[in-house]
DNA sequence: AATAACTCCAACCGCAGTCAA
DNA sequence: TTTGACTGCGGTTGGAGTTAT
């Protein structure tokens, strides 16, 4: 098996992934759903290699996905997850549709871990230190817009990109900013900061993706399954959809569907060794206090 | 105020699995 | 059945941001 051609390193661009980049992936995926990723970069002519264009749509501007403040529920089920399943990071992922994987995955990696390790080793009461502070990044003015509409979100970065910072970082963007986003926006920055905005992104496509937003693409069926803020389906990567042509990949899609029979059993499971702190958590999950485990 | 040490996370890498021809 | 193309997953890393000295 020969490595796919995307990988092959003629001319393709790596690191951080620009405004501009994203906004050409949103406005693909927009036209075309989610899944063929191969012809990502050719027909958007990105020069990133197909599996960057994919993991940059489904770790970060996929639709419904929540990033940072994991919650004391949370927590306690991926631990509780991480110790059923291992580092089965897209299986525990398929639990919470909001997460992905990667974003799990460094969670765990970056807090859980030592906080169960500290448990185990005994005293336990270790509080994480919320260091870095740096979940509520800033966003840019181009990137709030993005937040409204993917149309006004052109204008703003083409505003963006032709406007000195501090000028583009003034009050229009408000204008269209209201109706979508009624939570608070922290304070305006840097570019720099503009990857922790992705959430914005995907609340935009939020809207085309559900049921009477915009069409979901080129009759791909595959936008079904990217939908999460619907219902139990968890959309995670499982979502992935192959192309409408694609058959249904079987494949490992943990997120697709199989989630809700492992769910009940691991709903029993946690059931049982909650032993009734029926704390109702993350989908109905009864989950036990987090204090358990930390 | 400067800078060293640490933390966090986005993105990359390579392997494994699946499907179609 | 075999082979090639492609996607998905998990481990790892680089760099930016934060905190401590």
């Amino acid at each position: 098996m020969g490595r796919p051609p995307c990988c092959e390193k003629t001319g393709v661009k790596k690191g951080p992934w620009t405004p501009e980049e994203d906004l050409v992936l949103v406005d693909y995926v927009q036209n075309h759903g989610p899944g063929n990723w191969r012809a990502v970069p050719t027909n958007t002519g990105l020069m990133r290699c197909s599996k960057s264009c994919r993991l940059r749509w489904t770790n970060y501007l996929r639709p419904g996905i929540k990033r940072g403040n994991f919650s004391h529920q949370e927590e306690n089920l991926i631990v509780h997850l991480q110790q059923l399943l291992g580092n089965r990071w897209a299986a525990i992922a398929s639990y919470l549709p909001e997460r992905t994987d990667n974003d799990i995955k460094n969670y765990w990696n970056t807090h859980l871990k030592k906080k169960v390790n500290k448990a185990a080793a005994g005293s336990g009461a270790a509080e994480p230190k919320s260091g870095g502070g740096r979940a509520a990044a800033p966003k840019g003015q181009w990137e709030r817009r993005l937040q409204t509409d993917i149309h006004t979100a052109r204008q703003a970065l083409r505003d963006a990109l032709s406007l000195d910072p501090a000028a583009a970082a003034l009050p229009p963007a408000k204008l269209e900013l209201e109706p979508v986003m009624p939570t608070p926006q922290p304070p305006p920055a840097s570019p720099a900061a503009y990857a922790s905005s992705a959430e914005n992104i995907a609340r935009l496509l939020e809207g085309w993706m559900r049921p009477g937003g915009k069409a979901s693409s080129g009759g791909s069926g595959s936008s079904a399954s990217a939908v999460s803020g619907g219902g139990a389906s968890g959309s995670h990567s499982g979502g992935t959809a192959r192309t409408p042509e694609g058959s249904t990949g079987t494949s490992k899609a943990e997120g697709v569907g199989p989630a809700p029979p492992a769910f009940s059993m691991l709903e029993s499971w946690l059931l049982e060794d909650s032993m009734g702190h029926g704390d109702a958590g993350i989908m109905g999950v009864p989950l036990s206090d987090p204090c358990d485990f930390f």
